[in-house]
DNA sequence: ATATATATTGGAGTATACTCCATGTCAAGA
DNA sequence: TCTTGACATGGAGTATACTCCAATATATAT
């Protein structure tokens, strides 16, 4: 007796509580070419549990500024297959070069704000 | 002998090429409420030493993603005087506890992407 | 005196990333 | 059969942060 995968869908409504985002979102990301959810037979958007690690990946790439034009170029190279794997790496180690970059100006940052928070708190002192 | 304090200032040229800022942009930011340089017998911007400190950090603030109505409402404080000092530091300090939380999912991000690199390296070893 | 450079203002335009809305379709329950 | 709810589309509207432009003013150089 074969045993199929169960392979589970949802709904945009339930894709929406699942990720978080709005169902206009969604669809504003398909129409962006982010994510291309199946239809069903009534032209209804079919998300797969894949969409599910997909989306997580790409709000992951958001939380670090990466515009949704270059996600945008991510997404074309995945639909693409196997054969874009070494180019969609590249894209990868040029975001984690990037991402370093943020990591250190942010750490800049930290110093600066407690260097300044520590002025503030001198000054204050001294005014007592 | 009284010698006053040199007191450089900037036209708005002069000062574009020190913060790396167009023209545009610092008009804007008075527009916004950023920025309130003194003005000359023709009307015209006058910026002095401290405004390049003051720039600067708008500039850092702008890096960790603070929007400029934020800014703005530290500005504020900033321009009424040293009686708030403390309010100005409750901004920082709730900026500062921002900025380690994205600090930290900056960290997780990193551990993600990290990841997902191996895993596209391992994918491609394998395929050879 | 005139040309050039640099500045002024108000307001329009752009890019990004949504967000909202009107209208229409379809399936399932009362 | 009728209503309800969830979805579809196209297109308009919003917020943020600039960016550009036209018209005007002033100072300096020739």
């Amino acid at each position: 007796m074969s045993r199929g995968v169960s392979s589970v869908v949802y709904s945009i409504g339930t894709f929406t509580k699942i990720t978080g985002l709005s169902a206009d979102t969604l669809r504003y990301y398909e129409k962006e070419g982010l994510i291309f959810p199946e239809r069903d037979l009534n032209n209804r958007r079919v998300y797969s549990e894949k969409d599910i690690d997909w989306i997580e990946f790409i709000l992951r790439l958001k939380e670090t500024a990466m515009p949704i034009s270059q996600i945008k170029a991510y997404a074309r190279l995945r639909y693409e297959g196997d054969s874009t794997l070494e180019k969609r790496l590249d894209l990868l180690l040029d975001h984690q070069r990037f991402i370093y970059k943020e990591k250190e100006k942010l750490e800049q940052n930290i110093l600066h704000l407690n260097n300044k928070i520590n002025i503030y708190k001198e000054a204050i002192e001294e005014r007592r």
